[in-house]
DNA sequence: ATCGATAATGTAACCGTTTTCACCTGTCAA
DNA sequence: TTGACAGGTGAAAACGGTTACATTATCGAT
């Protein structure tokens, strides 16, 4: 380990100093430059000044850790998301470092690339890494990593899922609502064949909310539940490509397909055009999202406008409250606006 | 702070255990626990057995902190990023993680918004927090930063950069060489009058190399460089689409663009596309990054495919030599290979 | 059986803070 | 003058591990 520190060419300066450091040069306690740091109100406003003077001087960053283990708190917050490489989960993390930032929190991140095993590993590691809370993505999840946060009386909150009737915290769009208002919206439009684009259901609960949410339209108007419309695929341009040319193979009569995402939906997009159908003449697309990408391409993209950034600023909010002991809602509920634009429209064969 | 631990219904098992409790439960003492974990080679078979046993029985997790102070080790890498929305970033830091993951390693995130004084308030947190290295993006920071990095004799390398003549560790692609690539392919096709759309050269490192690898292209083609030609501003689709038209205004007499992006370049291709300029034939348009869409797009885009995940990866190796002392290369060069598409031509003009 | 070397384990100091408690000083009401 | 009290401050005990060093098995050689 001290290889390490060699690596930095001898610098002359002075070292790292800690907290005793301060306190001779200030000509103080150490507990009185703890107190500066922590509970400024409680000393002297000379002495305080003294203090601040001989830390700046001496370049003083206080250690974390030691300071944990004194006072137990961590002011750090883990993530844990399924993957970093997708834009609404970037958005979301970006805004909610900056918001946790601001309240002095650092972010510690966990990925575990869908895989649930790996959720539980990257948890362990983000709970012995010292975390005072942690945010998990959906609700769906082992009991025992449940039960690892309890024991360990670890406040959390799944975010990206509306959950009112979970025991769990929850903030999130409500997708079942979100995508049986776009197959309604479909379904007015005079649309009796809807096909649907999503990832897998059984271990993605917002590809399950949004596929219930479907069904529920279709019940609503009668219209009877066809499991070949439903095809579940990968993210990505071309696996959108793929699971629209499937789904165009095995229901060549549908005229609109809703996409659990924009780039599905984009993927789709390229897909009809380069196979020479028309959007949305002959096929109506619709994505969820609203990618900055969705108003760019020709035609441009319905879908439906999540509030990924909000959602960040809104977790951050929440889970500091439950670090503070301050009671926070339950369960947030974030809208989820239908962007009407022009991939969508009444369809032409009857 | 004990509110945190009431939201928690009050579970009736086992509160989180320590490294005494596990010691007392084996029947050894606190430190062979310690030691069955650190150096299991040093206690005997069965000891180490018994220990696992309780520890598991009591679900013991270990507290870094506790660890850090004791050991001086944290096994903890600081990232800093300028944003992490940005796919570039995106698919660095995915791969980074999982490559730290592997040897034990967490992560600690900071973004500053390409705000350099934000730069150093994220470092000195990531600092604060316990990190054993930091990775940075570009070369290019105040002094004051490199000096904290040095005082606190912390190991770091700078990523996204190839940078053989900096003192500093290094890794990236050759960005003046690869955008010196384009150009001259593009003057080797006939084109003489050429745009270019990148990030502020004055901030930003990355789009500076591009710059000088133009004006190098230009300068062995006994090209006169026109400063009017090479337009600043900031990234996502929509700045693109701005930025293409202004160049299409002051300069309308260029045959191609180079972006320093992929986004930019379908901003700009979408906006060429809308204003009824037929891609590739009245203009050329290429990008950098080789985005997945940029595959997708009609025409599909000419671009530099840049190995981002590699680049994670290869950092994460580079920087846990450094942290444990092994040596490791000062500055490495990834590949930057242009992928001709459709989106070149020769000009049509003359 | 004794000895020495070596392997396995225990004891306790230490890491750099926070925090409890005790103490000192000065002020004010009785 | 005295006692109560508050505001500042310091000494030292945590916090939960790691590890240097001391100590105790174990075992082969004599």
């Amino acid at each position: 380990m001290q290889k390490a520190a060699e690596i930095a060419k001898e610098s002359p300066a002075k070292p790292a100093s800690g907290i005793r450091e301060v306190a001779k040069l200030a000509n103080v306690s150490v507990a009185t430059v703890s107190r500066v740091f922590n509970h400024p109100e409680t000393v002297r406003r000379e002495t305080r000044d003294h203090v601040h003077l001989a830390a700046d001087q001496l370049g003083y960053i206080p250690d974390s850790a030691a300071r944990k283990l004194g006072s137990q708190v961590n002011r750090r917050i883990g993530l844990l998301v399924p993957t970093i490489e997708d834009s609404i989960f970037t958005k979301f993390i970006g805004s909610l470092h900056k918001e946790i930032s601001k309240s002095g929190y650092t972010l510690l991140l966990g990925a575990y690339g869908f895989d649930p095993e790996q959720e539980q590993t990257e948890l362990r590691g983000l709970i012995e890494s010292g975390v005072d809370a942690v945010i998990l993505c959906g609700e769906q999840r082992s009991p025992e990593l449940y039960d690892l946060l309890e024991r360990r009386k670890l406040p959390f909150i799944n975010f990206n899922i509306f959950a009112p009737d979970s025991p769990h915290y929850s903030i999130g769009p409500n997708f079942r609502m979100a995508a049986q208002n776009v197959a309604n919206y479909l379904i007015e439009l005079g649309h009796r064949d809807i096909g649907c684009l999503d990832f897998y259901a059984a271990s993605n609960d917002r590809a399950a909310q949004r596929r219930l949410g479907i069904q529920d339209a279709l019940a609503e108007h009668g219209i009877a539940f066809n499991p070949k419309h439903f095809i579940e695929c990968d993210f990505g341009y071309e696996d959108g490509r793929l699971g629209f040319r499937s789904l165009m193979q095995t229901a060549p009569e549908i005229t609109a397909t809703i996409c659990g995402n924009d780039v599905l939906a984009i993927g789709a997009l390229f897909e009809a055009r380069d196979t020479g159908l028309s959007v949305p003449k002959d096929m109506s697309i619709t994505g969820f999202d609203n990618l900055d990408l969705a108003s760019q391409v020709s035609p441009t993209l319905t879908t439906v406008q999540l509030r990924n950034r909000e959602m960040g600023t809104r977790a951050a909010e929440s889970i500091i409250r439950l670090i503070e002991g301050t009671p926070s809602p339950k369960a947030i509920q974030l809208e989820a606006n239908l962007i009407l634009r022009e991939s969508t429209c009444r369809p032409a064969k009857r």
